[in-house]
Formats: C-alpha cells, structure tokens, sequence
DNA sequence: CAGATAAATTTCCGATAGGAAAGTTTCTTA
DNA sequence: TAAGAAACTTTCCTATCGGAAATTTATCTG
C-alpha cells in the first residue's frame, strides 16, 4: 500500500496539535488530571500520556475525556428558530429600522415584527476600536454570518489570529466561540449581522 | 471510584450508534470498504470491525477512516441532529467565492469549505427583468433573507404584489412561498441571500 | 529549608486495536 | 446452476492502549 495520500506524518502532527490543545483546554478550566479522570471515569495516567501525545486515545476514552472536560466531543476536533408564520413576508426599508444601541455597538434589528424566523438579520455600525470598551468577548448559541458593507472590521476570534475583512469580505462562524467587532479604520464601519435563532441548550458547569 | 456517572453501558449504546452511523454514511455514498481504506489509508478489517462494534478505533484511525469517508472528523461525532461543527470558522475575501452560474442568475455561494452549516450565504448578481426567462418561480424548504446592496431589484412573491426594494433595503420571508429575483433598472443589481440549510442533505462525494 | 500534600509522570503488565492473509458470503455473467 | 469476481468477515498475531500503583516533580505551610 503506501498510497501516500494518508501520511503517518500527518497522523503525527494532528496528534500533536490535538494533545496541545486538550492540555490548554484543561488548564484555562482550571481542572486538574485527576479531576477530569473522575468526572470522565478514565485512568490518571492515561489522561498524561495522552496530553503529552506518548498514546492515541481509542473512541470510548475519548468521549470519557470529553465529559471529564465539560464539552461536547466534537468540539475537541475543531482547529480552531420557533414557529415562524409559513408563508410569512416582511420588508425593511433602508433606515427605518428598530434600533438597539449598546455601549460598544449600535445594532439595527431589521425584521423585529417577525418573531420565531430562524435567522436574525441585523445592521450594526461599529466604533473604531480604541473608543470600545469592554470587558469580555460576546458568546452565544448558534452560528453567525458577519459581511463587511463599508470600511474596514476587525474581527477577534477567541483561539484565533485577529480577522481583518475588507468592504465585501465576510466571514462565518460558531457563535459559541468568542468574538468581538470592530472598525479597523478611523471612521465607522458598516456591518450586516445573520445569527441563526438560538435554541437553549442544556448547560454545563464551566 | 465507581462514580457512576460514566458508565461503561453508556460506551458500548454511543459506540453502537457511531458503528451504525458509519455504516450509512458509507453506503449513502455509494463507497465500498475497500475504497474507504484505500483512500483513508487504513486496512480494510479495521473498517469492517468498526463499523460492527467489534473495535474501538483509536484517534489516528478515525481520522483516517473520516478522511478516506470524506467527511469532516467532527462531523462523524454529529449525533443525527447534523450539527454544525462547533468553533468552525470560515472568511470568505471579496471576489474569491465560488461562482455558480444559472440560466438567470449568477450566484456566488459565500463559505462553501463549512458543510452542514445552519445558514446558506450567498452572493448574487441579477439581471434585467427583460433579459430573464423562467418558466415558474423557485420554491423550496426553510426561510430566506436578502439584502440589497447595490442596484434596485424587484421581487415577485406568489401571491404578493411586487416588490421593489431599494440599496439598503431588504426581504425577509418563507423561501416555500414562490419567489423571484430581478434587477429593476437597466444594470445588473447585486444582492445578498442567506437561506437555511434545508433539513436533508444530498449524499456528496469528494 | 524541611516536611507534608497535591499534581503529574513513569513503570509494569493484562487487554485490545488493527494489519495481513485466509475464509466466507454476495453479486455477476454465461 | 456453476464459475468467477467483488465485497465483506474471520483468524492470527504483534504493537500499543490503558489502568493501578510506584516514582518523581511541583506547591504549600510553618
């Protein structure tokens, strides 16, 4: 065999990044081996070796590892609405829309007379970032479409190299990972928002 | 220790669903064992004790075994609900999407790498009402957003009078109501469209 | 700094993953 | 139906996973 294709180097470096990453995932939460290993029902030592890429985890301890941690499995792989009125219609026109202003952004909600749709749009205009001020990353449920309208935005991505989009760029995302807008221009910027409607999802302690 | 919590049942019920799911995801692709090794990279005996719960596959073999599927790793940890890949991230630059040319319109879908995510953005360009033939208006699953943002457009909804929306303005509405796009002036109009994923999803390969 | 306690690593070994090849079932085609 | 091929399963065996406990390293306390 050997069809290249599939390299064990590769197999190598992903384990790597992987066990990387579940150490730092550990750490910011603040748990201890031992502490992951009662709560996921695994051995101590097999936690080690796995953190420091000496063993390749099978499935089962795999998710045991991912209980123990507190988050849904296949978050460890990533490198990185209600009753809507079938048939329902509704239009906004530019300028007339709700606003909902915030300390750090001014959103305009574009099509708050539906309720339940599974897509919110909305408008926002963004500060430049040395007049924000805030204190940590928004995060929610659900998923986000950001396109740039005007000037230039800055995305923060928590885990991630900072974004920088351009007049037409856009960018999409899981909204459960931390983000952050900015204009990366003197003058405003002018964004386009769609999150998906977020169901509640049961918690978990952090 | 003996926790509870963890219990070994608990293993053997998700590993049982995860074998199952394999299974289907392969022959909905119309792959053979041996396809799947090959381009995975794996023995053909591990996939067959995997997909019957004889085996626990390790983390290198799952990898290769998605690779070989096709398939994104996180997504074979989707239990049923196709969820998106939680963290995914995706930028999508002005100008360097995938265009994707019909008889009347021209689209340009906006994150293609991210599959399975909950809302289908997209670019368009539309050209004069004169110039467009169709035969019924498009109809389909989920709900639709759409934004000018240059030009004016024209929409017909089944059942509506027209509208005709301005730069700025936007629709919001059922996309299972009938509906057409078309540029009101002389030059082609520039739109944005976020759709909803519709619920199933064709089998794809490579 | 010494002693104590917690956290992480290493060791040892039984249990199991997973490849190669042989065996079995299922599908073609004459 | 038989022969042959393709798809899948079993077998056998080595490499390695993974747990318990011993050892080392880090963190407190006085």
């Amino acid at each position: 065999m050997v069809t290249s294709a599939t390299d064990d180097k590769d197999d190598l470096r992903s384990r790597a990044r992987l066990a990387e990453r579940l150490r730092r995932l550990r750490e910011t939460k603040g748990l201890t081996i031992q502490t992951v290993a009662e709560r996921g029902g695994l051995a101590i030592s097999t936690i080690s070796k796995i953190e420091r890429n000496l063993m390749a985890p099978t499935y089962d301890r795999f998710t045991r590892l991912a209980r123990g941690l507190g988050v849904d499995v296949a978050e460890l792989f990533q490198e990185e609405g209600a009753r809507f009125e079938p048939g329902g219609v509704s239009v906004a026109r530019n300028g007339e829309f709700g606003y909902h202003e915030t300390e750090n952004y001014t959103y305009e909600m574009l099509h708050p007379d539906m309720r339940g749709k599974a897509m919110v749009p909305m408008m926002g205009t963004l500060k430049p970032l040395q007049q924000m001020h805030f204190e940590r990353m928004v995060q929610h449920e659900g998923e986000e479409f950001l396109m740039v309208l005007d000037g230039r935005v800055q995305v923060q991505l928590d885990g991630r190299d900072n974004e920088v989009l351009e007049t037409g760029d856009s960018i999409y995302f899981d909204s459960g990972r931390g983000h952050l807008y900015a204009s990366a221009l003197e003058r405003p910027a002018r964004i386009l928002v769609v999150c998906t409607q977020f169901k509640d999802r049961p918690a978990d302690q952090s």
